[in-house]
DNA sequence: AATATCTTTCAATTATTTTTGAAAGTTTAA
DNA sequence: TTAAACTTTCAAAAATAATTGAAAGATATT
């Protein structure tokens, strides 16, 4: 395999891998292509590379930046942007995983706190409602808890965890 | 909030929350349907509960019970299949955590290792390539060994895995 | 202040995914 | 073996999501 095959490889692995987990495959194209570019790519870079619209790659881009993992670079004397992913690996998947809790997980939280506690009629129905949604509000609680304590740990959190669990 | 309310605001937002990380949202309701429903539910039940199609109906519960979450009950004197949910939240998360491993990380890790490997030209492109996704296989490949010890741990891992982290 | 360079926005189009419903398939019972 | 009860399949339709491209917005340059 060479060089341009492998990369084409690579972006288009990683876009499918994006779109499996609720990621739009172009915005996860980009950050790949991004990842693997030594230097910061322009607007116009990314277009070519990945054969999509200018609309397509602003909408992207900006996207990549909310979420953090995409920065914008000036080059003195250059008129237009370059951008660069975020390289460091803990990074990144640390921010993956804060705005995840912050966007999805968080407000699901609110609603297993609020549909769990509801009163009344002591029914079958209400009596298992209330204690399923109850423990899955706790579980997912922990889940959430993981990922903010995870963050405090940085630089290869995830190398620390494993060892911690393997004993 | 009375139950009917409660319960249809649980099953909405574990549809939405299903969506959001690439799981259908019909198989996420039928899923949170099932988690709080104390007996096992028809396929009648199931399609009138949340208003969908007996096609729909069968082929979610088709691909819940592939991902081993749901289970196959039958009622003696009763000609037609009923259906439960894994309530077991540890349970549940390492097989979902399995088959999401199964399906997605494994074959996207062999990927990045054939991309990584390859050989030739020394350009200041290619060794960043190669040095990039090298990086990304080992820290997915150490992400997806943690699902795999994780799984032998059972029973409440989560919570003992998040005493272990806050030491 | 006019022009050139570059970016963003968004309505319309295109692509993808999900859902339907009716026909075909299966299993049990009479 | 026929019929009734139930499930699966799948082509077509509907719903949803992503993409385009051109116009409007910026911002810098002359």
């Amino acid at each position: 395999m060479e060089f341009k095959e492998a990369k084409n490889k690579f972006i288009q692995t990683w876009g499918a891998l994006g779109s499996q987990w609720g990621i739009n495959k172009t915005m996860a194209q980009i950050h790949a292509l991004l990842m693997v570019s030594p230097e910061p790519l322009s607007m116009e870079d990314i277009m070519e590379e990945l054969l999509i619209s200018r609309g397509n790659a602003s909408m992207n881009l900006r996207a990549l930046m909310d979420w953090g993992i995409v920065y914008k670079e000036y080059k003195s004397g250059e008129r237009k942007e370059f951008f660069t992913a975020e390289k460091d690996l803990d990074e990144l998947a640390v921010k993956i995983a804060q705005e995840r809790s912050k966007r999805e997980i968080k407000p699901a939280l609110r609603v297993l706190k609020d549909v769990s506690s509801i009163k009344g009629n002591e029914t079958k129905e209400t009596k298992h409602f209330v204690d399923q949604t109850s423990k899955l509000y706790d579980f997912v609680l922990k889940a959430d808890n993981m990922i903010d304590k995870v963050t405090e740990f940085k630089d290869n959190w995830i190398g620390r965890l494993v060892m911690k669990i393997m004993k």
